[in-house]
DNA sequence: CAAACCAATCAACTTTTTTTGATGTATCAA
DNA sequence: TTGATACATCAAAAAAAGTTGATTGGTTTG
């Protein structure tokens, strides 16, 4: 069964969003609560604008969501999509039986 | 609990191995048998030189192996990593009890 | 209203990744 | 041994991603 060109995108587009040291710190930190940015910025000590970039792209990925909360913005973790994740490599598992090549020629 | 630096290394470069197009169409065709590179070439129709930077970029990342016979080269799936990157992402599914944050001040 | 605050965005810059075409190396076949 | 094949590697160029500092927009507070 092969997933359908809109499907890869998604799943390397999220695969992508986890591919960076600092992405991974923050939703490390969201795994246990929703957190606004200021607080991020202060537990990771990054500036406030390339933590934007970040969540940005966590945010593009579907990996968190955010809801603003008179000036302050919570981001917080859409587990949905990590569950995608999941599964796209719980398929590699599923059918494992992986068949030597022919000789080639 | 925590992963330590050098766990979240292995996670964002696996991730990061992830992260690309062609890499995804490379293991999907390699999902269910074993391959070599003049047949990848073939099936994805794109340049041998190309196809060889995407291919150290998985062995890099331990989602391939690979194995050399006469002239050929033949790449399969490293499952284990696959696994790996899976129970990486499972552990956001198992405590996900998300605290709404305090109000921030 | 003005000032303070939080966070997104922007432009300029730096760094990393990817592509391309050429070259090198090893293996095999004639 | 010569030529062909399969693949890796390299250097240069192109493209994409990340960083930085400044600015902007929206919200609250005084």
């Amino acid at each position: 069964m092969l997933v359908t060109t809109k499907d890869s995108t998604q799943i390397w587009a999220g695969f992508r969003a986890l591919s960076d040291p600092l992405r991974i710190q923050i939703i490390e930190l969201l795994r246990s609560q929703e957190l606004c940015v200021c607080e991020l910025c202060e537990q990771l000590e990054v500036s406030q604008s390339k933590l934007s970039f970040h969540l940005k792209n966590l945010k593009e990925a579907n990996l968190v969501y955010s809801r603003q909360q008179g000036r302050w913005m919570y981001y917080r973790l859409n587990l949905t999509q990590f569950v995608t994740l999941e599964q796209y490599l719980a398929e590699y598992r599923r059918f494992s039986e992986i068949i030597p090549a022919k000789a080639c020629n």
